[in-house]
DNA sequence: GGCACGCGTCAAGAAAAGCTGACACATGCC
DNA sequence: GGCATGTGTCAGCTTTTCTTGACGCGTGCC
């Protein structure tokens, strides 16, 4: 991760992901359940009710923005497991923040892409 | 609004159409824009360079979410202006909060209608 | 080998969001 | 009247986002 001052959101183009990230009700589960333990791609999928290829895309959008992280293990039967956990991100969103933040938002309706 | 207590999200529907709200670089260009200064769609429109259609849509996800409010008010030579300005309006985002907030979220996918 | 379980990806359809160009209405001013 | 400025709405197109149903690959176990 790039960014260590979590609070106080002060590029526009990140604030944008996060929010983007958050703006779904699976994603807020997936960030739920992920809160309470970490977990692996097709348990989180048994237990959220979501179909695998869709959690998975879900599970990018909040990786993207850097609200999870994941890593590939190994379990002990060998089968490799990609393990994903929440970061202790804190964003406060207020007038001002948003208006800080939209100083430093490229321009117009650009959807920003950080490949 | 019927809301008083910003801070803390508790409803998790009303957070989705919050985050919803903001997920967009002109409505957050709005936002900062109307932190500033109150202001009447005609010219908020000029100097943001939002169509006026399209603002006005803008303005009206924003205004669902309680984040804007909007008064119609008569200028000196009769004119009826539609003035708005941003609520001070308070969201923390944390893994917790949002853990907190889904529980009380509807179903599924279900896109909450707020009719 | 056949089955269960993990990982991942792609194509294609369905649904939602974003945007534009008319259009309608009203008032004040020259 | 004609023009400028304000309000609002609607139809229809374009672009994103969401979602599903195949696939492919690998390992361990009976």
């Amino acid at each position: 991760m790039s960014r260590d001052d979590a609070d106080a959101v002060s590029d526009g183009d990140h604030l944008l992901k996060v929010l983007g990230a958050l703006n779904n009700p699976h994603r807020l589960r997936i960030v739920a359940a992920l809160t309470h333990e970490r977990n692996y791609v097709s348990r989180l999928a048994r237990e959220t009710g979501i179909s695998r290829p869709l959690l998975h895309m879900h599970l990018q959008r909040l990786e993207a923005a850097g609200l999870v992280t994941s890593t590939l293990e190994l379990s002990d039967d060998g089968k490799a497991m990609r393990f994903y956990e929440v970061t202790p991100f804190v964003y406060q969103l207020t007038p001002d923040s948003i208006a800080l933040a939209t100083e430093t938002l490229s321009r117009t309706g650009q959807r920003e892409e950080t490949r």
